[in-house]
DNA sequence: TTGACTTTTAAACGATCGTTTGAAATAAAT
DNA sequence: ATTTATTTCAAACGATCGTTTAAAAGTCAA
């Protein structure tokens, strides 16, 4: 009745296939269009299996939107994290330009496909603007390592001057800047017509660049003037 | 069978009183957890009248979403564009980061309710993530016609050095940044764990201010060093 | 007060929702 | 080959959805 619980290997292929499929169906559609205006008949029609695949893999709706964030959203983003810090581990000063930077690319170049990206972002999106159970894993996997691992660059970087308040405003500043310039990307294509080509992504990579470095409270940064 | 369509006087007072507790409640719900989270019943038994009046005064659920739209967000968006226009036109020397600074205020100081903003802003973000027919309306009568007034007063000040294209291209970014910081709100105060005080207010104004006028392309800014 | 019109109401409509059921199909182990 | 366990399936469940209906209630002019 229920799906096996366990490691112990038993037909692993065909059970995996339909689960994994309903997972790549389900994220894209709740993506897509939100999580209630998507019907489970519609997931498992996309996925060609049963609509009762749903409940023996994952027990009901609402956990299968929760495994979605647990073993697709969380670790692509834990992907792009590790892009992050492998850059910034290259970097022999990691000034805050250079660390904001180094963000920027991880998450717009080549590490995610274009369409892989906008679910990605679609799904953040809407929990940071209506906040499910989905939003505090999220929180606590990704979102505050990272804001950890930037307020201590920052903090390395101007260690005395500074207040803790100041930083942890920084550090929220510069993340709520990245993900602007992601989650509208669809309003700015739509708006000043451009296509999404590489100059495309440089010059969105310079503007964040700029926008959010500029804008520190810490000390450190190249000449603002130019 | 269908509500009078013009404005012969008859019993208006009890008509539009469920017309715009109607109005007022769906916003509220729809702004909370979205269009198809809501259910037409939720609404009615909110507004405490029948659920058939949802269909009499609005034809249907659809239209009773783009009514939200077309009578209380784009006239209260279009409010707090006066409110930014009239501290312009105060401005003897309208810099770009006076600009920036009086859009930020327009959008934080007093002009609407702490929930009323709430409310406005849940609505426009699944806008901005999920385009429906509401989109259209408010990019038509409140985004683009600000877009243009931001070009002109930054062309204005800049009119020789910057092309077209970085100039429309900072425009969005100053939306941007406002808008981030203000649809980010309840992460942001979560996280912080800071109350939502004059103090707080004053903070992300300048917040805004410095990420955004700093990244400018346009000459003419205030000294960024300091 | 009558009569025309507007608004509100209770009840029901068909459709679709998420979930359950029990049997058929498939795979793995003995 | 037989048993055991796992996965898939068609069908149905009760609940809730948006909408319709037709009558009741309310409003206002003549």
């Amino acid at each position: 009745m229920t799906p096996k619980n366990d490691d112990t290997v038993s037909n692993l292929n065909t059970a995996n296939q339909t689960r994994e499929r309903l997972l790549e169906k389900a994220e894209n559609l709740f993506a897509q269009r939100g999580y209630h205006a998507v019907s489970v008949r519609e997931i498992t029609a996309a996925a060609r299996c049963n609509m009762a695949s749903v409940n023996y893999h994952f027990s009901n709706k609402k956990n299968l939107y929760l495994e979605v964030f647990r073993s697709r959203w969380i670790p692509r983003e834990q992907r792009i994290y590790a892009v992050f810090e492998e850059s910034i581990d290259l970097l022999e000063k990691p000034t805050p330009e250079l660390v904001i930077k180094a963000l920027a690319r991880a998450y717009l170049e080549d590490t995610l496909s274009y369409e892989e990206f906008k679910r990605h972002r679609q799904l953040i999106v809407r929990e940071l603007n209506n906040p499910t159970e989905a939003f505090e894993l999220a929180a606590d996997q990704t979102l505050r390592p990272l804001f950890k691992k930037l307020y201590r660059l920052l903090e390395f970087f101007a260690p005395e001057a500074v207040d803790e308040d100041n930083l942890s405003f920084d550090v929220l500043s510069i993340f709520g800047i990245i993900l602007y310039f992601n989650y509208s990307r669809p309003m700015v294509s739509r708006i000043t017509g451009k296509s999404y080509d590489a100059d495309f992504k440089a010059r969105l990579i310079d503007q964040m660049v700029r926008f959010s470095s500029y804008g520190l409270s810490v000390k450190g940064r190249n000449s603002p003037s130019k």
